[in-house]
DNA sequence: AACAATTGTTGTCGTCAACAACAATCTTCC
DNA sequence: GGAAGATTGTTGTTGACGACAACAATTGTT
């Protein structure tokens, strides 16, 4: 988890809106030919353009963000965002085949074989061979596995009140809802 | 390399496990500690569990999605959103090093070598010597990189739109006031 | 019974974050 | 002035991850 630093505390202050990609190439002020600018960089100040107005952006920092805290918060029972949510959702509904499983959570069928691979070699999730469709595997929390998910909930849910110390309770809540559609 | 046919045993052994308690996905009626009930099962609904109240996963899901129709979107022109997001910045910023670049984006300065090689070869940005420190690049967006930009930004305010369409108008700016402290 | 579809699996490819090590070059401090 | 330390760009490695392709075993479909 390295003692990565914090997500670089820039934040705030607005960002200097410099002439959006229309710059005359000669009418600059920017003498920048080497060297540091006079006008961005003295002040530390680095505009962000058009990049600020893009959700996109902002959703793959915070995603950087929220998956480290998800780690380093889950990093002494080694389970990484994905991992806990196949055993969530298996959990829930006991006896999923791995296709049912990936489909639910957006996760190639490929990808989840090493996945489980992994859960079942710590004895957390035990593959059954389904006696209605034998191609296919029921997918069981083991003992173990249950009463590790607990606690994986418990480590979960403080990773959750990080989430709203960093955002605002109300605006995490909000994000929530406007996010439900992709859940 | 790998677990060939059963390099760790696992994935074959496991077949050789008892099945007394084991029952198949469509029997009957399955533990419902977590307010789960078999009809979740039977009208084909999946239960999130825990998972739906954490934010990560929403985030996650949702930035796959708005990373695909960006990618889709400014597919003609083959830019990637970390791509974009590092000529955005250098068209900005004119004579930023690569390090300031990293930075202010959140990307690892190694990474950042291979995505201004890329960028350097198809003649869109510009990789100065430095007077000031001979250490350093001054980064710089060719002519043809300047042109490119403005199309860049045409359809990447058309992806935009596409979010807009798909999370609503107003949760998209209440998305980026959110998350204003990550850019 | 022949043919198409599904399931789990293996493998490959490319993106990406995190580290480590290195040479060249500042910067600091004695 | 010069040695010690820090910074910058670079190369390389590792591991998680998404997207595909191919395959054997099995099921379903006709």
């Amino acid at each position: 988890m390295a003692r990565n630093s914090q997500a670089p505390g820039i934040a705030k202050s607005r960002i200097a809106k410099s002439r959006a990609g229309i710059r005359p190439r000669s009418g600059g002020r920017i003498r920048s030919e080497n060297g540091n600018t006079h006008s961005d960089l003295m002040n530390g100040e680095i505009g962000l353009d058009a990049l600020a107005g893009h959700a996109g952006y902002a959703v793959r920092r915070f995603q950087i963000w929220i998956f480290q805290d998800f780690i380093r918060t889950l990093g002494a029972v080694d389970i990484r965002p994905t991992q806990y949510s196949v055993m969530t959702v298996i959990g829930a509904n006991p006896g999923l085949s791995q296709m049912a499983v990936a489909k639910r959570l957006g996760i190639e069928r490929a990808r989840l074989v090493h996945l489980l691979d992994s859960l079942e070699q710590r004895d957390l999730v035990s593959r059954v061979k389904s006696a209605t469709d034998r191609r296919s595997h029921a997918l069981h929390l083991t003992a173990r596995g249950r009463t590790a998910l607990a606690q994986f909930k418990r480590l979960a849910a403080e990773h959750e009140r990080h989430v709203a110390e960093k955002i605002g309770k109300e605006n995490r809540e909000k994000l929530l809802q406007i996010l439900s559609d992709f859940t």
